[in-house]
DNA sequence: ACCACAGTGGACCCTCTGGTCCAGAAAACG
DNA sequence: CGTTTTCTGGACCAGAGGGTCCACTGTGGT
């Protein structure tokens, strides 16, 4: 499929449509006829351009809010040399995930996408970058001497994937975001020793 | 609405093979006619018994699951009262959410229940008695001078919780058990202190 | 025995929604 | 220009699935 200049900005109009409009609050039961409004389109353009409907464009969106997930955390989460560094990533993350309040574009996304493989692999890599990431900064921390070094990296950047989305999932059912914020000192503390 | 004995029978009959059906690995998409062949029975009845129809019957069917969520971890879960019975408790989670693998019933039923208030609520009140009932172990390991009196119950339970919610949800995408294991095992180890 | 009401089966309806199709407008391109 | 390709609009289709209705059967109480 060939795209001109506008096709690339329409293309893109749809995606990013969609997503804000997964940032609001009835997003639950989203419908290809309310991304059609929302974005101004028609239905010929949408399966223009994403020929496999659905699933294609909700992957697209899926693929773009998850890169919003990691980005929204920089310049933090690259930099994770100080406990400084730590706290301002921490509070990072609470004050993105406060302000998402009980909405979350990525997890109506993989209500839609009925745990079909491709979501799967979304959240997946997702979840690997993250925990990189997280893994890299456990381990600069012990070159630098200021995590003992007996602490596993790649278990504590697991806990702290798992406190974060367990977190999450709690904000998004009871609106309260202690238990993220528990998740996360107490994991951090844990690394201080 | 009267009910006899055959038919709270009936009644219980569908609940329980809804619940025995999202055990299920395709159970994503679960339909009310899915229900019916799977119990034997027919639309007539389920709407007999469940007069507000699906969202009345599928938040019979999470009660159901929230019950056993908690009473698969007992007797663990209400003497949490030593390291050991720590250690049994951990254990009892992982292998139900192990044996559980990639299928999630509650996590199904939240998807197509899209955010009711009775969804929020029947999670809500789960994960309430399941906080709360740490909260009391982690108590309990205080007044016996096991675990130091500085550490907050609440917010070590509410990082459990997170934990394990996290956890599961790694799990459900990734079929890998490690993030809950580790979450596990790094908040009882902060307990250790 | 009778009657009222619960239990059961299944045909039927209606809306919602993803997806198809095609005709016309607008660009790209020679 | 002319033609070929992309872009856009929207009518239309088909299946799925939740929900309604009603007739029939069983059951419990008096």
């Amino acid at each position: 499929m060939k795209l001109t200049v506008k096709g690339q900005a329409t293309r893109q109009r749809i995606i990013e449509g969609a997503a804000s409009y997964l940032r609001s609050d009835d997003a639950a039961g989203v419908t290809l006829d309310d991304i059609r409004a929302i974005t101004g389109t028609s239905k010929g353009q949408i399966f223009h351009y994403f020929p496999d409907g659905k699933e294609e464009l909700f992957l697209a969106v899926a693929r773009f809010e998850a890169d919003r997930v990691l980005s929204d955390q920089q310049p933090h989460l690259s930099a994770l040399t100080s406990w400084a560094a730590w706290e301002r990533w921490r509070d990072s993350v609470i004050a993105r995930y406060r302000a998402q309040g009980r909405t979350c574009p990525l997890g109506v996304l993989m209500g839609q996408l009925n745990s079909t493989p491709g979501a799967h692999e979304v959240i997946g890599t997702l979840l690997e970058q993250w925990q990189s990431e997280l893994r890299r900064g456990v381990a600069e921390m012990q070159q630098a001497g200021l995590v003992r070094s007996g602490v596993d990296a790649g278990r504590v950047s697991a806990a702290l994937i798992a406190g974060i989305q367990g977190g999450v999932q709690v904000l998004r059912s009871t609106g309260d975001v202690t238990h993220l914020e528990a998740a996360l000192d107490i994991v951090i503390d844990y690394l201080r020793g």
